[in-house]
DNA sequence: GCATATACTCTCCAAAGGAAAGTAGGCACC
DNA sequence: GGTGCCTACTTTCCTTTGGAGAGTATATGC
């Protein structure tokens, strides 16, 4: 403890901080944040535009995840009664926010591929 | 395409775009990012330690987790060859500027709280 | 010589995830 | 009028991942 002070500028509740934590544990999953990418980039998509956008996203758990989105209130749905069936999905306001604040996350990612590459040779090269 | 262009104002290399993608699909990590959030807020810390800090983290996932952040080059491990055995963990500066880019998250998860449990009450209580 | 303290490691079992086939139902085609 | 297509799932089966808890190594204190 040689800064006992250091870091606590917002004593946040720690009931609050417990319901980030389990916010985060379910945003931060990465077909979530594959998908909202996708969708982030090329606006309204269907079902199956989606799954090819996706790399390699499989159908389970693309519906899995957008269900889940649509529940955290992250994309819309709009079901077309139609046959065959049209299904469009689109980022609300909340998750388009979200969206934005990943921004610095793939920034992050862009700007440090190397250094990542760079570091897994070095440990991967130790014996 | 109502708005051809509305989008692509760096068009980047398609196989960087791959790897950035493979790179968030690791780091998008809900361990990851809990283990990142509290050697952020503590500093070093040892394994016993984080496992105490880390919410619900099993030994082996925790092990694991902080593998693959050694690999990617996001935490630095400092064994003192003493008896009882004595690892200490850090975040490298790499590791440093992802939990800065992870920063917009948190603050979105804390602001947006609120407006995902509305969101979850209101798809629940559709029948 | 026996418990202790620490950072794993191993084993076993449950849960999550992927691949591929199945479902519903109006419509075009033969 | 029967056949197959189209789309967004759903179901089934099997592999992989993850969690709980016990085991391991070993110098030190009692």
């Amino acid at each position: 403890m040689l800064q006992p002070e250091q870091k606590s500028p917002d004593p946040v509740d720690p009931r609050v901080e417990m319901l980030v934590n389990e916010l985060i544990g379910r945003v931060a999953d990465k077909w979530t944040l594959l998908v909202l990418e996708e969708l982030e980039e090329h606006g309204t998509c269907r079902f199956t535009r989606l799954a090819q956008l996706v790399p390699g996203i499989s159908q389970k758990m693309l519906t899995q995840t957008l269900r889940a989105m649509e529940r955290d209130g992250l994309v819309h749905r709009t079901v077309h009664p139609v046959i065959p069936p049209k299904v469009e999905y689109r980022l609300t306001d909340l998750g388009r926010s979200l969206g934005e604040a990943f921004c610095g996350v793939w920034h992050w990612a862009e700007a440090h591929l190397g250094e990542v590459e760079a570091a897994r040779a070095e440990f991967d090269g130790r014996d």
